[in-house]
RNA sequence: GGCGCCGUACCCAAGUGGCUAAGGGAGCAGUCUGCAAAACUGCGAUGCAGCGGUUCGAACCCGCUCGGCGCCUCCA
C-alpha cells in the first residue's frame, strides 16, 4: 500500500509502527456552527481511509476531536445569547447528526478539549520547563525559534514566514511567529485554573495533548484539510516533539478543499453550503442524498480540490442510477438459466484486483469508482445473453462487499429512486406531486392495468397510463416477456 | 513578495516515461420495442494550456510563458 505523505512530499510504502495496528488522528471541527460540505469532505475522506485500512486487515484506532472551547464559540454564545457550552454542545450534536446521515462511521474516540485540560496544562508546563515556552502575564507562548525543525511540514523557513507576516505583531512576544499555548481569561470569560492563572488553551495545543493521550507519543497517521498544514499542523509537531523528544505522526495526510466556482468554500467568503441545507433542499430521500454526496465526494482524488456544482452532483446521481438499475435487474427472477462461464469468474476476479490496486495506491477512489462502472458495463453485457443465478448472486454480493470501504452500495435496490436529483424546486408543477405521496400498491395497480391494456393491444390506454405515471416521476420499462418494471 | 498545487474531450475525472489516453455525465447513430424506457453496440481528444529541451520514445522529466487555485490570518 502506498500513501502520500505531506511530510516528505511523496508517496511512501505504508508500514504501521506496530505490527498491523494503525493509530490515526484527524482534526475535527470547532463546534460553533453547522458544518458545510468542506467539513463533510474531510470527514468522508478519512472515514474511507479508516474503512479501507480496516478492510485491508489492519486494526485501526481512529480518533477525531471536537474543539469545544475557542474564541469563535464565545462570540457565537454572545450572538445567540446562550452559554458558551450550550453553543458547543448544540453544534457537536448537529455535526454528529450530519455525519450520521452521511454514513460516516463513528470514530473510536471523539475527544473534546475541555475534557483534557489536565493533559493540556501538563504539556504546557513541560514546554515552559524545557525552555520552549514563556509566560507573559496570564498568557503562555510557544517560542517558535526554539524548535529546530519548525517549518519542515509546510516547507518554509522562518525568514520567509516573517517576511510574509500579515498579522499585527504583539510587541510583547519574543518572536513574531510565537503562538499562544494558554490565553489568560478576560473578565466574564470561561476559565480553567492553571499555574499561570485562570484561562483557556490556545487552539493548537489541544490536538497535541489529545492525540498523545489517546494514541501515544508517536503514532501512524495524522490527517486534516490541507488548509491546516500551516500553521496548525506545523505547530502540533513543534509542541509535541519538543515535549516528547520523539517523532510525532509518521504519515501526514491532507485532503483538498471543496470549492464553489473554483474558490475555496469557507465561512468568510460566505460561499458555503451546509450539509443541513443540502439535505433539506434535496428532492431525494436522506439515504439516497447521502450516497449521492458520498459518490460525488469520492469521484475526485482526496488530495485534489473538488468543485461543487449542481451539475456535478447530478452526474454522481446519474452514475449511481445506472448501478442501482443493474442491481434491480439482477434481483429479478431469471427467465432463462445459463451456465457459468469461466470468463465470468475471471472478470469478477479482474475487477476485484483492479479495485484493490486502485485503493492501495494512495486511496485512488476515482479510479476505484471507474472500476465499479466498468464492472457494471461488463455485467450488463453478460445480462444481454443470460447469466446464471449463482453469478447474479455473486455480482449482487460483490458490489456491497467492495463498496463497504467507500460507504457505497449498501442500500436495497428497491429503495433506490431514479428521479434526477436536484437541490431546488425547479419545476413547481412536477415537484408538487412527485412520487412521494404515491403508494407502491397504487403504482402497482396502474402498471397492472397497463399490462392488461397492452395484452389486448389497447395501446392508447397503455400510453395514457404511462404518460400519467411519468408526470408523477414514475418510469416504466417493459420486459420482453410482456411484464413491466417501474422505477421512481 | 515567499512557499506550494493545478491546467487531459461539451462537463466531471483517472493516467505521471513505452500497448488503441480509464471511467462517468451530456450528445448523436444503430440493435431491441406496438411506440417507448432500459440495456447493448458504435461515434466522439492524431492529441493532454502554449513554446522549447532531454530521450530511441513524454500528457508524464527539465526550462520558459500564459491561465487558475491554495497557504503565508481563523479555517476541513
Amino acid at each position: 500500500m502506498k500513501i502520500y505523505n505531506t511530510l516528505t512530499n511523496k508517496k511512501e510504502a505504508f508500514e504501521p509502527l506496530e505490527n498491523n495496528l494503525v493509530r490515526m488522528y484527524v482534526c475535527g471541527v470547532t463546534a460553533y456552527d453547522d458544518c458545510h460540505l468542506g467539513h463533510a469532505r474531510s470527514a468522508v475522506v478519512f472515514d474511507v481511509i479508516r474503512r479501507y485500512l480496516t478492510f485491508r486487515g489492519y486494526q485501526v484506532k481512529f480518533v477525531r476531536n471536537f474543539t469545544d472551547i475557542d474564541d469563535k464559540i464565545l462570540n457565537r454564545a454572545v450572538e445567540e445569547g446562550i452559554p458558551w457550552n450550550e453553543v458547543s454542545a448544540k453544534y457537536i450534536e448537529a455535526y454528529s447528526h450530519d455525519m450520521n446521515r452521511l454514513q460516516v462511521s463513528i470514530p473510536d474516540v471523539e475527544p473534546r478539549a475541555t475534557d483534557h485540560m489536565q493533559e493540556i496544562i501538563e504539556m504546557i508546563k513541560a514546554l515552559v520547563e524545557k525552555g520552549h515556552a514563556y509566560r507573559i502575564d496570564g498568557d503562555v507562548y510557544y517560542h517558535v525559534p526554539s524548535f529546530e525543525g519548525y517549518g519542515r511540514l509546510a516547507r518554509r523557513n522562518l525568514d520567509e514566514l516573517q517576511a510574509g507576516a500579515r498579522v499585527e505583531v504583539d510587541e510583547r512576544k519574543r518572536d513574531p511567529m510565537d503562538f499562544a499555548l494558554w490565553k489568560g481569561a478576560k473578565p466574564g470569560e470561561p476559565a480553567w485554573q492553571s499555574p499561570w492563572g485562570p484561562g483557556r488553551p490556545g487552539w493548537h495545543i489541544e490536538c497535541s495533548a489529545m492525540s498523545i493521550r489517546h494514541l501515544g507519543e508517536t503514532f501512524d497517521l495524522h490527517g486534516g484539510g490541507k488548509d491546516l498544514i500551516f500553521p496548525h499542523h506545523e505547530n502540533e509537531i513543534a509542541q509535541s516533539s519538543a515535549v516528547t523528544g520523539k517523532a510525532f505522526a509518521k504519515y501526514w495526510l491532507h485532503n483538498g478543499m471543496v470549492t464553489v466556482d473554483e474558490e475555496k468554500m469557507s465561512k468568510s467568503l460566505g460561499n458555503f453550503f451546509t450539509i443541513k441545507d443540502i439535505f433539506a433542499k434535496s428532492n431525494s430521500s436522506e439515504s439516497i442524498t447521502a450516497e449521492t454526496l458520498r459518490y460525488f465526494l469520492l469521484s475526485t482524488h482526496y488530495r485534489s480540490d473538488l468543485n461543487f456544482s449542481n451539475q456535478a452532483v447530478s452526474a454522481a446521481k446519474a452514475a449511481l442510477d445506472n448501478l442501482y438499475g443493474l442491481f434491480q435487474r439482477l434481483e429479478e427472477p431469471t427467465c432463462g438459466e445459463t451456465a457459468d462461464t469461466k470468463s465470468f469468474q475471471g472478470m469478477i476476479e479482474g475487477f476485484k484486483s483492479a479495485f484493490l490496486h486502485a485503493m492501495d495506491d494512495d486511496f485512488n477512489t476515482p479510479k476505484a469508482l471507474g472500476e465499479f462502472q466498468r464492472l457494471r458495463s461488463e455485467v450488463n453485457g453478460y445480462l444481454q445473453s443470460g447469466l446464471s443465478k449463482g453469478s447474479r448472486k455473486n455480482v449482487l454480493e460483490t458490489f456491497p462487499q467492495l463498496g463497504e470501504p467507500l460507504g457505497l452500495f449498501q442500500m436495497a435496490p428497491k429503495e433506490w429512486e431514479f428521479r434526477p436529483m436536484s437541490f431546488a424546486v425547479t419545476q413547481p408543477g412536477l415537484q408538487a406531486d412527485s412520487g412521494q405521496i404515491l403508494t407502491d400498491d397504487w403504482i402497482e395497480r396502474q402498471v397492472q392495468k397497463r399490462v392488461e391494456a397492452r395484452e389486448r393491444k389497447d395501446f392508447a390506454t397503455a400510453d395514457q397510463i404511462r404518460k400519467n405515471l411519468a408526470a408523477q416521476g414514475i418510469t416504466i420499462e417493459d420486459r420482453p416477456d410482456g411484464t413491466s418494471r417501474w422505477k421512481r
